[in-house]
DNA sequence: GCGATAAGATTACGCTTGTAGTCAATAAGA
DNA sequence: TCTTATTGACTACAAGCGTAATCTTATCGC
């Protein structure tokens, strides 16, 4: 599970995080719409992410239940830390500082912080 | 400048945000060393930057100069939306919760954030 | 002036990714 | 039983990426 998962293979990855197992057919059905994607370009994805051993398969009967082995926290913790690792010398202050001097908070934004940070140190 | 800017050729541009303009021989040298590239690697990815339009040269002598096109905090802003984006529904505020319940945010950072937001408000 | 150097330009090459098409086996229906 | 539809496996293929090596040309030291 130390391979990256590819921005195609996590449009498959969340459709599994929202609901498992499912067939690859499932999964074609639920992948994002946007995508366009022919049902053998998810079977192929689903190929990959076996590989990198992000998902798993059990046989039901002639075909595959795929379910995943990496939790959707980790991935996005991770993915989260790489970019503020890469860009922000590993501090998540200058994230936000960028962000909201570019006015890209909101207010609610702004309070729901607050207030999340206010719980952490109770 | 609509192209996306790989892994490597970012650690490129990182040396020309630091100081500009330079020569490829002076990029390759301050090029974070952990990457062990050698001096035609370095003069690929300028040439790739350059194609991108994330970069300019312009004629010294008989070598170049070069220097971004694209301002760091552009690219900086806009990665991290892209990753807010993607995972968190465009949402701020989940991040900053997703890496609390990992305790990866210190004491630091939650102050730091704190006087932020509030700054922000003020 | 001539050979060694240094700079940029061109070419290379295997791996990953996005996006399928084709093949083979099996199950289900006529 | 023979045909067809379904499902997974294998193959394809161009573009992007990481990582250079080689070729060409111009300059600099002797």
């Amino acid at each position: 599970m130390a391979e990256r998962i590819s921005d195609a293979e996590h449009a498959v990855m969340e459709v599994l995080w929202e609901e498992a197992p499912l067939t690859a057919q499932d999964v074609a059905e639920r992948v994002d719409p946007e995508r366009g994607w022919s049902t053998n370009t998810v079977k192929t994805l689903l190929g990959r992410l076996l590989a990198k051993e992000a998902i798993a398969h059990e046989e039901q009967g002639r075909r595959y239940l795929y379910r995943p082995l990496v939790a959707r926290d980790d991935y996005v913790v991770g993915e989260s830390r790489r970019l503020i690792d890469r860009l922000f010398g590993g501090r998540l202050t200058p994230l936000v500082a960028h962000l909201a001097e570019r006015d890209e908070l909101t207010a609610q934004d702004i309070s729901e912080i607050e207030a999340l940070l206010k719980d952490l140190k109770a």
